[in-house]
DNA sequence: CATGAATGAGTATTCATTCAT
DNA sequence: CATGAATGAATACTCATTCAT
């Protein structure tokens, strides 16, 4: 592409060029995963509306052909980073939950809240990013989707206690238990930044909690 | 020089004509909160996204022209929508704040909880289109704004009760009340519908702030 | 115009407002001139394309609809301005020819190109601002009616000179003496800016001039 | 996802059918100069406020996109075509120079004088468009930056003779020789329009520049 | 498999101009 | 005679996506 006239920085190329990865470099094997790093990478660089798919092709080291090779747009990638993220962070807390099968639910709730905020806090850039972008993208049904995911793992968690929800009563629980650690959790990353203290966190989110299962 | 070239019908204006106002009809004293107003009922209909401004002038009964002369640009106005119906519900509970003041802390928390969803739930279709729309264009920084007011209201609600709240929990506690009404209603909306049983958001929450502001 | 959320700081209304005349200020006998003069004003504080009728109009003390009372619209001020600066200067330069009637033509075109410096440096920065403006608006046919005069003008102080040139050559010569004067003068201006020297300015020329009629 | 929404003739790009390349047809190799083309070709036909640049697209046969991927906007394109073509006659007149490089100054003044007009006249329509075009569109800076290359030519080729400008004056003289040429030729063609003598052109600046030369 | 040049639909925004008061 | 609120035509530009190589 023969330039004449230097054009003022093009926009969709303005990442430094130590960022990007050289053409050619061992890619190949995970596009898919490529593109979500480098997704992320230029979402915390710019917001998603900053987002270029020619940019997030070139971090990752492919050409914007390869980009529509292994995702369906834009909007797929952020649906799919989101929702990679989000299973990968309930497979953990799945085996949380089956680690303390069988013991009061207080301590059940306990560990996982506990587990939960240690996973998002240690990467608390990321996952406020992540926040951020979900509101901008996802759709009620795909928010809805991860969401009862999170409500079924509190389901399970407090069915196999020793002390168990009554059963016509679990499914309400387990709504609110997540509604009040995800409210808890993302309001308070938006409202006072990645930068919060953990223990905080999760001190007063048990708190809650506690408070509302003891009565359940 | 107005230009009279024969327009057949524009893309972009793809509104049926029954739903705009005839030109020339009384406006002028209100053109803001026409195209608040005007905006709404077009994000009902397309969704953000789909949402441009001339059909928001149309609906309005106005020309393109006049939106930019009441306000700056189409992200200007959805915020500013958001802004006025947040505030006058915060306006609202804040009288109802005041109605209750030296009452016990639980009594209080009920009347505000109740009223909210009452408010809510009785435009409940617009609410969801808000929280959808707040969710895509709100910056971390208006989204704060909007939630410190929350959480100031909850924090003069919760210090003017006849058993109040400890001074050094005040702040902790009003976080995490808001915390978990806010994040039980949104998801709640978001994940069940518009179409939700107000009782059962009511009891529900109900139970968990009270359970929480007994140990509080 | 009741503003709601405060615009940015709208475009077309952005000269301070020390520099606007206060509406109902005597104006009236002059608009014309007072369109003319605020014109300028603009003109050079912001260049031709940020030229805003609102704010023409706003400089010199009227309102909007008062400006197309008095101009038919933004590029017939454009003209007229123009237009009434050439032909003052013209006018003046008349004058100087008919003082040095009957004067050998070397002497007479001396005084002419003398006068014409001064009179063109005396106010570099507009004429500056002129030229500029010339350019950007004037169309062919306008140049070259104002073009026409200044050629007139050297045929009849060529012609009334006591060695006058040979009336077969006079238009010929009058067109190159013109060229020669107002190129010169006119690409200085643009090349070396509006604070060039005025002796150099006419020396040049000058020599040029004087070279070219001697042997004309 | 290119929509294939049915495009009745859209306004805006009006020019025949007949006249715009067919898509797919060979280009890539040189948009940019076929860009060029188009642009005259456009400017010639609507002038430079009536250029679009879905016209100009369309007539050098690319897409919009494609516009811009190899020029940064309007502007742009206009500057670069003066700008080539302004250099592209520069470096003929090098040649020239070069050619009459010992001989006398009147001869090589001669030689380029003549071969400028006659390489101006051979194309006298796209050349008037072209001054139009820059008094339209060129900053002074930009103008600035091709005057003094020709100022330069002119240094060159003064020096270059066989009876040189004294050093002192070179500049100077060379400036002014310019003066006269570019005035001459660029206001004859503005008022007298691109179809004048191109003998009358010569032998008159010719005239004057001899003159010049001889004097200084 | 990878590429990246070419594409063009789609929309926000400006500002000269009008005309009811 | 003066006003300025209302108007809307008109156009540049972006960037996701395709497909020939």
């Amino acid at each position: 592409m023969p330039k004449i006239l230097e054009k003022r920085d093009r926009p969709g190329v303005r990442l430094s060029a130590a960022t990007r990865r050289k053409p050619q470099q061992s890619r190949a094997r995970f596009s898919s995963e490529a593109l979500q790093e480098a997704f992320v990478r230029v979402l915390l660089e710019r917001g998603y509306e900053r987002v270029t798919v020619r940019e997030v092709a070139a971090v990752a080291g492919v050409g914007v052909g390869t980009f529509y090779e292994y995702v369906a747009n834009k909007e797929a990638l952020a649906a799919l980073t989101i929702h990679m993220c989000v299973k990968q962070l309930a497979q953990a807390l799945q085996v949380s939950t089956e680690r303390h099968r069988g013991m009061p639910r207080a301590d059940i709730a306990t560990a996982i809240i506990n587990d939960q905020i240690d996973l998002l806090m240690g990467e608390s850039d990321k996952w406020l990013a992540l926040f951020l972008l979900e509101r901008r993208v996802s759709s009620p049904q795909a928010y809805r989707k991860h969401y009862d995911q999170y409500v079924d793992l509190w389901r399970q968690a407090l069915a196999s206690a020793c002390d168990p929800v009554a059963p016509e009563r679990l499914d309400a629980v387990a709504r609110m238990v997540h509604a009040i650690m995800y409210g808890w959790i993302t309001q308070s990353l938006m409202t006072l930044g990645a930068g919060l203290d953990r223990a905080f966190l999760k001190q007063e989110v048990l708190g809650a909690v506690r408070a509302y299962l003891r009565e359940a």
